[in-house]
DNA sequence: CTGAAAGCGCTTACAG
DNA sequence: CTGAAAGCGCTTACAG
């Protein structure tokens, strides 16, 4: 391994001069940097991280907590991650939680004497538990895409969920729906909320129980309740599921009822849909702006391991979904 | 933070002592071992992993490159690599390739002045091009989920692919199925071979047009290419793709000509579908043993970075893929 | 603008 | 079994 003060000798200076240069901190002579530089190209002299993590604390390295890496949104999340940070140098840690929080505590020491610069939390709600241990991480804690349960003292890259429900809502009211369903999981309740402002608005407020609340966010529980939902409202021209997998589990259900999407029933999702979930056909959904969000948060990070960005204090303003009309939606049949 | 000598002056012994405890690497008194641990734990001492690396040179940090975490196949063998590593004290570093050299150009110096201690490289072919730079990197590298174009020189996690596309076909034609197409990626011609392979042992060899090679393995590309294949072999009774994203290609092409799944044609899929992509039914599939292939894979890249085991003489011998039926294959109608 | 010195927190022979 | 010393490759004040 060649060695900065291998540089040092070849050119001629101290290999403190060859830091200064490599790092551009301090002015240096221009006929003494192009000596500098040469000795670096011809030795193929690649400085080594590890040295100068131990000397100045930063590793350069980010740590990122999401539930998993299989979800659609995640992996998306992840990518943007990824470039975001290394459009400033630096590289990820992926740590995927599964949502255990005895997992995530490993994980945490792990990063700990990594000497990570900062840690990402996507969307892992149910760490919440464990996150006084975050308290005192001697590194700065960036929550993401979380929904609910906020703790305080983390800066958080918000998104304005309710308005994502909301943009739902006003989509299939543009269509000319009047009865619509709701399929939410059980963390969702602001989408919902969104969701059904849209409607009230309007002056066709959804009933209580329009809204069903599955279990879990897995297909069979989501197919339950939409099969329970739609017989339950035969009148229903249309339906909001607040998570994609939910989605499928609203179509199939609708299927299975011989009801055709959208002929019969409207259906909007929320996040990415899976491709080809309906085979070659796109649902209508509202999606979550993922670049913005990780650069958002990949800025928040690097600002608060530099110290340098003043505390959050122009907090960044919540960043605003988008609906995508699909082929899942349209205005409901005449009766 | 806490360091070493701290935890030495608390114990009364130098922090040699303290680094035998911490390492076991020398026995020591257990009396004294006692007392270190003991301000170990009042002082909340965690070693600095930073520092280690420069000392000892690895940082028991590993690299991952993937094409991407969005493909379920990838997102999985994610998982499973992060799992064994973690199993030996490791961790990740992921980085996604998107199929770019250039990116994977940037990844590999990141990665080596990182001083990780190896990188593990899954189904990138087309980084062959760049794999000289590969040869003398400072850290040991393995392949994985490498069908074709092997480089050699490279220690390398096999999978059996033809045995898969052997599986495959025997399924069909257990079933009964006598006239088979395959959809297929170009990349993907050993599997293919293994199809054939099952029918010709069975003195029913399929003609060399039953076999359409989709350009891109990519919906539209896939659709084309079976709605073709489905047009000039209406005698056709089942389906092999060889990929996850050409069986749905199948699947929709089948339902566009008024076939339906498996009544009519028979679908089997390699690797993993997408959950939900026939809405609640599974389809048939070759999958490969992602667990092991991560697990000999960390073994590998590990035992080559410790420089202990031997040379990776006793080669692993190839895993192999194994057939898990779903919905979507049954016996041919009869006619 | 350049050079000498100390230090980051650990490990590794090497004597006792 | 324990302690003193040197070194891993860099950065950072601090003099010149």
């Amino acid at each position: 391994m060649v060695t900065m003060q291998d540089v040092a000798e070849r050119a001629g200076v101290t290999k403190q001069t060859v830091s200064n240069v490599v790092t551009g901190r301090v002015a240096v002579r221009p006929a003494t940097e192009a000596r500098v530089r040469a000795a670096i190209a011809e030795l193929g002299y690649v400085p080594n991280l590890v040295a100068r993590s131990l000397a100045t604390g930063s590793s350069r390295t980010v740590g990122l907590f999401v539930p998993t890496v299989s979800a659609p949104f995640y992996a998306d999340l992840v990518e943007e991650v990824e470039d975001a940070l290394e459009e400033r140098g630096h590289r990820l840690l992926l740590c995927t939680t599964r949502r255990d929080g005895e997992r995530a505590r490993r994980h945490l020491a792990a990063l700990a004497s990594r000497s990570v610069d900062a840690l990402l939390i996507a969307g892992d709600q149910g760490l919440t538990g464990h996150l006084p241990l975050l308290a005192d991480a001697r590194f700065p804690v960036v929550l993401c895409a979380w929904e609910a349960a906020l703790p305080d003292g983390f800066p958080v890259v918000t998104v304005d969920y309710e308005h994502g429900g909301h943009l739902a809502g006003r989509h299939l009211r543009a269509l000319g729906h009047e009865r619509a369903l709701v399929l939410a999981s059980p963390a969702h309740t602001v989408r919902t909320a969104g969701f059904r402002r849209a409607f009230r608005e309007d002056g066709v407020p959804l009933p209580d129980d329009a809204v069903r609340t599955a279990a879990e966010p897995a297909f069979a529980g989501g197919l339950a309740a939409a099969l329970d939902a739609l017989r339950a409202h035969p009148e229903a021209t249309a339906l909001f599921a607040t998570h994609d997998v939910l989605a499928v589990a609203a179509v199939e259900a609708a299927r299975a009822l011989g009801r055709t999407v959208p002929g019969d029933l409207s259906v909007v999702a929320h996040d990415d849909a899976p491709a080809g979930v309906l085979s070659g056909q796109t649902l209508t959904s509202v999606v979550l702006p993922k670049r913005e969000m990780a650069r958002q948060a990949v800025g928040l990070a690097l600002g608060a391991a530099s110290g340098s960005a003043a505390p959050p204090d122009p907090l960044p303003r919540p960043l605003l979904p988008a609906l995508v009309p699909g082929d899942s939606t349209a205005a409901p049949r005449r009766t």
